[in-house]
Parts: structure tokens; sequence; C-alpha cells
DNA sequence: TTAGGGTTAG
């Protein structure tokens, strides 16, 4: 049933003849080049971020398409085939656009090539030399070397700058000390101050900025009380920034203090000091801020009602999140996306999907982060089939899909155990580069071992660069799962051996990969040791998986033991892995008081009645089966109707 | 300048 459509080819639109007619114009060594991005306009338009649209006014201009081409190159990285390319078009005589070497430096920049950056500044001296009027301002090739760690290519640049701005100052000022290059930072800031600037606020915002982006909080210290003692101008940008400053750092005290003191109020650091509470677990607080703000009439933006809604789930308060929701419909705000969206998370955190989905419809255009944030709800509450309708959707589209979208499908397909979606959904993510690190690798390994595919699921993991404790208990669990405990315990000694640190759930694997191959003493150990040296406090749930070890060895009597210890708090799970037990290894005394505990815990829980009545039926002991039955039908308890399926041609 | 969606278990 829940088997995708046949994937089309990634680039819908290549038999657009519009293109076609296109591409016959360049020359055929264009073609050759096997870049599906660079001629693709649904690519072109499908990120907001893309530079491509405001570039599109120049399209009848010649060379359009090879400037697009080269640019498209550098931003996939590929610098080796852009630079081939670019001598072709040197030697056709065609030149790169202002707009193309602002994104050509940006490439550079972002893929960290400071050998091509440099590259193609020197081809831009040679072509155009070295002018600001060209429309390449000195602040992209600034920001381009202090990327890819040029600092003297920027230092030797700034010097030679003929006119420099304010803005190249505060390049050059916050590149070194986001660079941890503090001294050169504040030798320029004098030497700025010497050279007569007048120390503009934004200056100093640069400063503090880079200061909390490094977390220097000493630094940020010592510009805070520079612009205390200098009696700069109060300014609500430099103030707003060391409210940010000193929450980055964690002294939401200090940023608190601030915040009541500042010249002027700003919706920016209260939010600022909002996120600091909630990252730090304290949401009441947040909460609390959130009503003084409004009794300030600070006027409200959606970056506030993301972080209050994101602080009501946390705090499972359903009833503030009603009442920041109203007071997001009052300001009409829950049509816009960056309103709406945390609103739908809001409630898909609650559970309550239908609310979610009422959320959603109202918002006028939904983004990729809308769209996962509903994806997510629906595979909560396992309704899988959703999920999918929706991703088929928006693939047909053509929407912009993301890593998000593709983690949450993956865990579907392994809630399903459904391989060949999965392993299409893979293959499509990976040809989109959007299997994202660690979130997406491990839910793929989850999924390839749900779905029976343990090899599958290996290999997915050694190919993790480097696993987090997550991805490591994806495998144990993985290898738990299929009975493999020798080697689940392999990889518990690798994982120690590259210093990643075992979780409790990381336990949870070990001790089932120890209950499925009866390794009664090794659990037992694993359980010891879980306080003694890994500093990871044992729960109900450890002790129910050690429970669960004795039981299916066997052990009837220990089980008892360990549930009768005193050592943790029983719960209905306990006893009704223990009534199992007694049911496979044919203990009744035992088994009548799993029976009657758990009945006590749960008496709602169908569950309870029949797997006691089957272990008195299995014994023979039917007087007291029927009662139980009897019992069951008294207390009006119903069992529930399972069912499953099967995928038959693609239905 | 401030945020929003996801990873491991029984």
């Amino acid at each position: 049933m829940a088997s995708l459509s046949p994937l089309p080819p990634p680039n819908p639109s290549s038999s657009n003849p519009e293109r076609s007619r296109a591409l016959n114009k360049i020359p055929p060594f264009f073609t050759k080049i096997p870049s599906w991005i660079s001629l693709s306009s649904s690519a072109a338009s499908s990120s907001s971020s893309s530079p491509l649209p405001f570039i599109r006014k120049d399209k009848n201009q010649k060379g359009f398409l090879e400037n697009l081409h080269l640019v498209s190159l550098s931003k996939q990285g590929r610098f080796h085939e852009a630079r081939q390319f670019l001598s072709f078009m040197d030697s056709s005589g065609i030149l790169i656009g202002a707009d193309f070497y602002k994104i050509l430096f940006e490439s550079c920049g972002a893929q960290r090539s400071l050998h091509d950056g440099r590259f193609f500044h020197q081809h831009m001296l040679k072509n155009i030399g070295r002018s600001d009027s060209y429309g390449v301002p000195g602040d992209c090739l600034l920001r381009m070397y202090f990327d890819c760690a040029g600092f003297d290519d920027a230092r030797k640049l700034f010097e030679e700058m003929p006119n420099k701005r304010l803005n190249d100052w505060g390049i050059m000022i916050s590149g070194y000390a986001e660079n941890g290059l503090f001294h050169e930072a504040i030798a320029l800031f004098y030497k700025m101050k010497s050279d007569g600037f007048r120390l503009e606020p934004t200056i100093i915002t640069c400063l503090l900025r880079a200061s909390s982006t490094a977390l220097e909080l000493e630094l940020g210290r010592q510009i805070h009380s520079y612009v205390v003692k200098t009696g700069l101008v109060p300014d609500v940008s430099v103030d707003t920034e060391l409210v940010n400053l000193y929450v980055k750092c964690g002294c939401l005290e200090s940023s608190a203090l601030l915040l009541d003191h500042m010249v002027e109020s700003n919706v920016v650091a209260w939010t600022s000091l909002m996120v600091g509470y909630t990252q730090a677990g304290r949401q009441v607080e947040a909460l609390v801020l959130f009503d003084r703000m409004m009794q300030h009439g600070v006027e409200l933006d959606h970056f506030v009602f993301s972080i209050v809604l994101k602080a009501c789930s946390a705090l499972e308060d359903r009833e503030a999140g009603w009442q920041v929701h109203g007071c997001i419909i009052k300001l009409g705000m829950d049509s816009d996306v960056s309103a709406g969206t945390p609103i739908v998370d809001f409630y898909v955190k609650c559970g309550s999907i239908g609310d979610a989905c009422n959320a959603f419809d109202r918002i006028s255009q939904p983004n990729e982060v809308s769209w996962s944030a509903i994806i997510t709800g629906y595979a909560q509450v396992d309704r899988f089939e959703e999920c999918f309708e929706i991703f088929r959707y928006l693939r047909s589209r053509d929407m912009l899909l993301n890593s998000f979208i593709y983690t949450s499908l993956f865990q579907v397909c392994a809630a399903l155990a459904d391989p060949n979606s999965g392993s299409q959904l893979h293959a499509d993510a990976l040809k989109r580069g959007l299997v994202s690190k660690l979130y997406g690798e491990s839910a793929l390994v989850t999924m390839y071992s749900r779905s029976g595919n343990l090899d599958y699921a290996r290999r997915t993991f050694e190919l993790i660069a480097e696993p987090d404790t997550v991805a490591w208990t994806a495998i144990i669990a993985g290898c738990a799962y299929h009975g493999r405990a020798s080697e689940a315990l392999e990889l518990f000694k690798r994982m120690q051996s590259h210093g990643v640190k075992p979780n409790s759930i990381t336990f949870i694997g070990i001790l089932n990969a120890c209950s499925h191959s009866g390794l009664i003493f090794e659990a037992r150990e694993y359980l010891d040791s879980m306080s003694k040296f890994y500093r990871v406090k044992p729960t109900v749930d450890h002790y129910n998986c050690m429970v669960d070890v004795y039981c299916r060895a066997g052990q009837l009597e220990e089980a008892f033991k360990l549930i009768d210890s005193g050592s943790f708090e029983p719960d209905a799970l306990s006893w009704k892995i223990l009534l199992g037990g007694c049911t496979t290894h044919q203990n009744v005394d035992l088994g009548k008081i799993a029976g009657e505990n758990y009945l006590k815990m749960e008496p709602e829980d169908a569950a309870a009645y029949v797997l006691t009545f089957n272990m008195y039926a299995s014994a023979g002991r039917w007087a007291e089966a029927a009662s139980i039955r009897k019992m069951m039908n008294g207390r009006g308890v119903k069992k529930e109707v399972s069912c499953s399926w099967i995928t038959v041609k693609d239905k």
C-alpha cells in the first residue's frame, strides 16, 4: 500500500521544446557538460536564496547561459570544470557579468576554496581591472577571503582599497574577530579611530556580534565597558547585540538586566532572551517574559510567536498555546507561513493532528518547513499513507523538498518495514543531496534494519563519516533486533574506542541484544555497569529488559526476584513480561502473581486479560481461564481488532 | 540582529 509511483528523472523539464531551442544556439561543447542543475529553470527558482531570479532581467544579454552555467558549476563546488569552462568563455570573448562574479566569489567562500577564489579574483583584475564601477564591490571579495581563511589576502586587498567604506571596516573587524584573530580586530578598531572615523554603532555591533558568534564573553565584556566609558550615544542595535551576546554566552541574568535598561524596547532583544530561556529549559520564564513583553506594548512578530509556541509545547501547556494561537489570529497572522508553521508544529507536538491540519490549511503559502511539520504530524499518529500522499504531491509539483522531509519518510518506511519505498526514497534523497548528516543517516540505518535488511543497515552505518551516539545506537539496536548479539556487543566496544558515549537508549539496545541471545551474565554486567562506569542511571525500562533476559532464559524465579527486589519501581510492563515468560515456561504459580499485578495496574488493557487467560489455558487450568474471560466481559473490556497489510503489484 | 521542521528503544 505504501509503495511509490516510479520516480521521474531528476530534471523534469528536460523535454521542454523552448529549452531545446535555446540549447541549439550554444556551442556543442556546452551541451556535453553534465549539469542538469545549470539549465533547469526549476532549480534556478526553487530556492528563495537563489540569486538567479534577479539576474534574469539580463536574460537577453550575450553569454547569459554561459554565465549561468559557470556559476552553477561553482555553486556545486565543481571548480575544476568551472575553470575549464571559463577558459572556453574567454576564448569566445564572453565576459563574466558583475553579478556573476559576485556569485563566483560567494561560491568560493561557501566552499572554502581560497585557491579558486584567488583565481577568479585575478581573472577579474585582468579583465575589468579593480573597478567598483563595474558593480563588483570590494566587500564581497573581502568576505570571500575571510570565508576561505585567506586573511593575508583580505588584509592586502583592504590596505590597497582607495576608498575604504564603513562597511569594509566592519567586514575586516568582524572577519578577524569571528576567526579568533581578536588582536587584529581590536588593532583595526583603534586604527579606525585614529584614522578619524567616528565609532559608529555599526562597528561596535560588528564586534559584538563577532564576540557572541565566537562565544568570546571576555572580549564582549570589554567592548561593553568601552561603550559605557566612552559614553557612546545609546543605540538600540548596540543594546540588542549586547543582550544577544550575554544570551549566547549563557549569562541570562546579565541579559535580563540589560533588557530592563534598554533605551528603547526592541522585539529582537526580547526574543533573544526568550530563546535563551527556552534553550536553558527555563520555559516558564520565557512565557513570563512574553507576558511582560505584551504589557510593554512591544510589537509582536513571527519570531516571538515561534519561540513562545515552542516553549508551550515543551511545557505541554495546551492552554497557553491556544492563547498564543488566538493572539496570532487576532493579529491576522495565522495565514502567514512564518507564524502559521510554528502553530502547526505546536499542535503536532501536542498530538492534535486535526488542529495541526486546520492550522496548516490556513497558511496561504506553505513552504517546505510547513510541509515537513505536517508530514511529521501524520507520521506521529501512524497515518503513514498521508505522509506518502503529501510527498507524491510535492514531488509531482516539483516543489522544494528538504532533508527533514526525507528523514521523516525514512522513519515512516521503518515503521511500515517497507524496504521498497525506503530504498527508492533513499536513492531519491541521495540524488538531490538531501540525506542529512546523522539525522537522515541514522534514520536510514533504522529503516534498513527494520525492513529486514541488516546488511544494508550496516553498510549505511559504515558510510557515516563521524557517527554520534544516536547513529551507533541505531546500528546496535538493529543488530539486537536481528538477534545478532555478538555484533551488537562488538559495535558497542568500537563505539567506545571511538570516544562516543553511550546513552540510556544505547543500553536498551545492548540489553535487548543480550536478551535475544540468552546472555544472562553479560546483561547483568552491563546493567550494573551503567551507573558505575557510564553515569547513565538505569530506569524501569532497563530493568524490564533484564526481566526479559531472565524470562527468555527460563529463569522465572530470578525475574520475579528482580521485580520484587525494590531496586526499581515495577510497572505494568514488568509484570506483562513475567506473565509472558510464565506462559512460555508453564509456571502457573508465578504467572498467577504476575497476571494479578498486571490486571491491577492495567484493568482497561485487553492484553492483560488475554495473556492471563492464555497462561491458564496453556496449562489446562480451564476454570481459572474462564473466570478471567468472565472478568473481562464483566468490565466491558474489548479486544482491539488487529490488522496487517501486504503490497501486491504496488497496491 | 531574533526561529520554525528531523535521528536511536521497548
